[in-house]
DNA sequence: TTGTATGCGTTATCAC
DNA sequence: GTGATAACGCATACAA
């Protein structure tokens, strides 16, 4: 290995001119820098990380954690580019504008999971944590002793910085759109996994707007895990049913994709026998016949919010935490009854 | 920060014998480890890997280098889990059982992204480059610095483990399966970018495979850059044709999906007025209306090999660059022409 | 403008 | 079993 010694050696100077070179000091004399930069050219010198980290007291990289819910490794390669993928792409761009890098795992939760995340913090700078992977203890002793930044988790914990969607207002104007345009009264709610608060504050958003609408009730709630799979159970269990509700909610795109799938096969009609909604606005949402209603989050805007907190808390640790919510909004397609346009 | 210092001075005992706990050393009396491990939990001490890295001479860190084709960053949001986000899920999942874990960057090729990749492999133990991202020269003094394993990349190069999909076998079989089956004769190609190789060996396979057939032909060659977009615009210059082709071949799923979705959007049906395939077997494939006849690579087993390889360099440096081509499989489905089963 | 010397936090090699 | 202590490669006061 090449090190900042071999370097000074060759080109006849200190190791103290190499690191000025290096760092891009202006002090050293033009032509020395030449002469060094072209000894580490063709030594094709790189200065090692751990040692600058060690030395300058940074190591130039941030960690993302992301949750991986129950299902099969297999499935990731047959679904759709998912939450914690937009996060992930949100969080490079932000940092591919400067010196940090960007450090992954994904786990589900458990012991083993939480000495992972202990290991990618002593590789870090800073944490970013997408969704609720840690519990109200761990994540104390955690943000002790490094800056720490939460996506779509608990808004309860005031412990670390948090970056959230604002689930209820997008969800409650869908279900006003549903109980209001379309008048749809017996309703199903396909609901998310309860240790996801996504899922939670958009299944306790659907429910309060149904209840308050006079007439309207939620027929059946059932829960899914999130993915597309399970959205095909959920159908399944509304087809084994006397009667098909008007319109089924998930509280997210995938599942809708699942259910919406599932019912077709079953020769049911989407919209025109039921009207079946999401929430993320992914992709497939737009792909699928028909085209889906659904809530968009700008997942990619949380992610670079976040990851721009993460910094400015990593060059100050004295910021008191803060919570931000980003809007959603509905986006109305055909899946919920509407027409073309 | 808290240190190794610290935990030894609270717990009583040299540094020394905190390593060895931290280590899982055998050596150190039962109740001296109870006691250290009481004192790393008070305090929350979480060793720093800056200092281990350069200890040990290993930092314990993959690097992944995505390619960004050309298009904007906001086309992530709105599209699917493409190429790189499947090595993601595979090289982490393979890392996860490790003490290795994932560092990543994605970039446009470039004298700016050459010298973050040279900033990224100075943070990791090894690096794995998804495509063809350095010229010849830059990988082999790369290649001399630290270990390098490609996916995808250009298969003439012998200077890092490479790791391929049979992409000619795949494409062939699709060919023979239009002009044969459906004994389409006036066919059409849209290309992917020249710069992917990918997408230049699906391309020469298809040429090769209809010159090789009998009274058919490749009326037209239009070239994409693998993007939806760019089947878009493939399809409104075949729309603007006094005749369209019998079948369109895509060199990937996205932009056939683009091209779909065009066509149908102009009235033209597919496959009944046009055939189209793609090559992939992306999620979306299966969801689109017609659902895309294809040839499905794995992508998944591509990073997971890969990665394993790059370990085993690690592990040993003087192991002999290896090239590996990994089966492609041509996947039946409707937008050919072929009825639904 | 350049060189010398020291510290960063951890591991490992010695002694004890 | 445990404790001093010398690396590891780089950055930076401080000297020159």
């Amino acid at each position: 290995m090449t090190t900042i010694y071999d370097v000074a050696r060759v080109a006849g100077v200190s190791t103290a001119t190499v690191s000025r070179v290096l760092r891009g000091s202006d002090v050293v004399r033009a032509d020395t820098r030449q002469r060094v930069l072209g000894v580490i050219e063709a030594l094709g010198f790189i200065p090692d990380a751990s040692a600058r980290g060690l030395s300058w007291g940074r190591k130039g990289i941030i960690a993302l954690v992301g949750l991986n819910r129950g299902t099969d490794e297999i499935d990731i390669e047959r679904s759709s580019l998912m939450f914690i993928d937009h996060i992930v792409h949100a969080a490079e761009q932000v940092l591919r504008g400067t010196e940090y890098s960007l450090l992954l795992t994904f786990g589900t939760r458990g012991e083993q999971f939480d000495k992972r995340i202990r290991a990618l913090a002593a590789k870090a700078d800073g944490l970013l944590l997408a969704e609720e992977i840690l519990g109200p203890r761990e994540l104390r002793s955690l943000t002790a002793q490094v800056p720490v930044v939460v996506i779509a988790g608990n808004p309860g914990q005031a412990a670390a910085d948090a970056y959230l969607s604002d689930n209820a207002s997008g969800m409650t104007a869908l279900a006003a759109h549903l109980t209001g345009q379309h008048r749809y009264r017996r309703l199903c709610f396909v609901a998310g996994p309860k240790d996801a608060p996504d899922a939670v504050a958009r299944q306790a958003a659907f429910e309060q707007a149904v209840a308050a609408t006079p007439d309207s009730g939620i027929d059946q709630v059932i829960y899914g895990d999130f993915s597309e799979d399970s959205g095909v159970s959920a159908a399944r269990i509304l087809l084994g049913r006397t009667a098909l509700p008007q319109a089924v909610a998930c509280a997210n795109d995938q599942m809708a994709i699942g259910a919406v799938r599932e019912l077709q096969r079953a020769g049911v009609r989407v919209p025109a026998d039921v009207a079946v909604t999401g929430f993320d606005d992914l992709y497939p949402s737009r792909i699928i016949d028909p085209p889906l209603t659904t809530v968009s989050q700008s997942i990619h805007e949380l992610g670079r919010r976040a990851t721009h907190r993460l910094m400015a808390r990593i060059a100050s640790p004295g910021l008191a935490p803060q919570a931000e919510l980003l809007p959603t909004q509905i986006v109305i397609r055909t899946s919920c009854g509407c027409r073309p346009q």
